[in-house]
DNA sequence: AATGAATGAGCTTTCATTCAT
DNA sequence: AATGAATGAAAGCTCATTCAT
């Protein structure tokens, strides 16, 4: 009779692992992030680590997935529900604000592939970032044309939203600053809306 | 009769080894550039680069001071100037770009560091960061109190500069995309300008 | 209530291994033999493996146990009949061939322990060889003294049989030649009857 | 100025990293062999090995190679030479044993690469066998065309040869025995040709 | 009796740094 | 001053074996 292994039990341990691998390649970037380590705090044994990946990479892979899925999934409640730009503006902040409060290492682990790691390793990224990007794009467009917003330049919209708000978790920590993230989100978002807001002249 | 060696001679040899340097690191991040490579492309025997820098890390954080006193030459050439914040912001985001079509390898080095690796290897970076920054919020703070800007926490301008003018480099390339820089540029400014200008007083 | 195994049970199971290990062994060597993979072609879990062996190593044991066995059983019959030396060099090169056709992973087996392990692993098989060569050379000594053959050093006697033997399986795969093992046999036989047959007394 | 280091010291210390890696795979078999004991017998660190080889792989290729072109050297020098096969046979005999005297470590590495390793590992290994293998047959059909020596399948000589000289060095380790090679050689010569040599009767 | 998830010792290989020349 | 052959610590990964079920 097999030891009884629940999927709940296999998905609890996964997630472990891969909890305790964006804390470390958070702290030390990829390659400097040691899968030994990584084992230890996730209270394993380093062989149970490929039992559920294939190699060091595919750690990665599996993690900017996870956070290149929930970006996507905010970008994406954000641009479908049916309120003004200026508000959703105000909620994509926010849910950014939450992403990085509930997800700081993820989120830097995804920096941290998006700059400093080989790029081939952030293959999984940059997939997600472009169905993201193009969401935005597409959902701008949109509203550009019905004068919601000021039309603009679909690379300049990534630049804005990515660069903008990908900065929020990061600067305060890289400058050892301790920033209220909210308050900081809330003048973010007013200063975008005010950029792309339609002219008002008639 | 030791060799006679000038010390201009001196400083085209570092400025070659950081050279090489940046373009390793910009390629394959900071862990995986390798000095010999390095070495190879400056020129020089291996052995030689330790006559001038003391070790790996050290070279990083030479990359680190240049780029970053680099940027904070910008930026404070751009707020000495008696011209229009409007005007600023357009002349900033167009000198990033002449940045990052001279030293784009640097730019990368410096991306890396922000997110890429060990937090205490960006420390030469973070140093010339809060420098530029500190710079950047005390003008704007002189700006605001003229009326010339609307009201903004520092921390905001922090990101909305630096978040949004390094994302230029990054993100086509990270998506694979080719832009032309300059036109993004203008409209990036733009928008920010319309982002932080006063607000109109009836 | 235990459940009952028969002793047939057990054994036929213990056959299932040792066959899939002779399978393994003989593709990629003992080292590389995957327990797991042994295990699989057997069609039970890898724990019930520990049920009927020490270890890896007891398996490479009782393998060799097996083939030691098999190889001198067949020595042992072509000694005890009757008949000349000419056939019996004939009868046992033909058992030779026999024995390749049905138990080819067990001789390539014994093979790798001969020539490609650890001295110690190969225990077992020398204690067969041994015994296997004595009872040679001692039916060879009578009828060397009986002058049915020509007088020959124990040694070379061993030489003789078992090298040449034992490349019959070998060379054609190592070679990647498709060779009519029967016919070679008739060959080889003849040569070493007439290499070993006594002088013809003038 | 660079450390002068001459072709010959190079050959020298890739020769003592071949002559420790040959005795540890003798002992322990390819798989076993560590890298690390290798560097340690050859007297200098570990990173040096891979100056000199690609690979622990890279150094079986090299083994294999060279013991194959030795005794591709043996049997070309006793096949070139104007003798009786009688003598020529003594002759390979003998060469045989110089080379397991001066040379076992090797030998047993190309009968464990023959017998106990993955079989692609062993490729440099069998290129050469082939090219022995094909030299001998070519003389030998010759000589058997002059009636200088029996008829005989190509792969049966083949098999007499290899299997029996490589057996001199072998059976005896394997045994536990001491025996006098010199004289088992002759024996086995003398047989060998008694075995091949062409029919009396007109 | 049977299982297979879990383990960790041990392996090969890389690469920043040193130092004799 | 300049070199590059030599070094060895440190890393990712495998797989025989155990043991709770």
């Amino acid at each position: 009779m097999p030891k009884i292994v629940t999927e709940t039990d296999r998905l609890q341990k996964r997630q472990a692992i891969l909890d305790a691998a964006a804390a470390e390649i958070a702290r030390y970037g990829y390659d400097r992030a040691n899968v030994n380590t990584i084992a230890e705090r996730a209270g394993i044994g380093i062989g149970t680590i490929y039992l559920y990946f294939q190699s060091k990479e595919d750690i990665l892979g599996a993690l900017l997935d996870s956070i290149g899925r929930a970006i996507d999934d905010i970008v994406q409640e954000c641009l479908t529900q049916e309120i003004s730009w200026s508000v959703r503006l105000q909620l994509l902040a926010d849910a950014f604000v939450a992403l990085a409060e509930s997800h700081r290492d993820y989120l830097r682990v995804q920096m941290s592939a998006l700059h400093g790691v080989n790029r081939d390793l952030g293959a999984p990224m940059s997939e997600w970032l472009r169905i993201t990007i193009s969401r935005l794009t597409e959902a701008y467009a949109l509203a550009s044309e019905q004068g919601l917003v000021a039309p603009l330049p679909p690379e300049t919209l990534a630049t804005l939203v990515f660069g903008t708000l990908d900065s929020f978790v990061l600067l305060p920590e890289v400058l050892s600053q301790h920033t209220d993230l909210s308050r900081s989100a809330q003048a973010v978002a007013r200063v975008l809306w005010r950029g792309i807001a339609p002219e008002k002249s008639a």
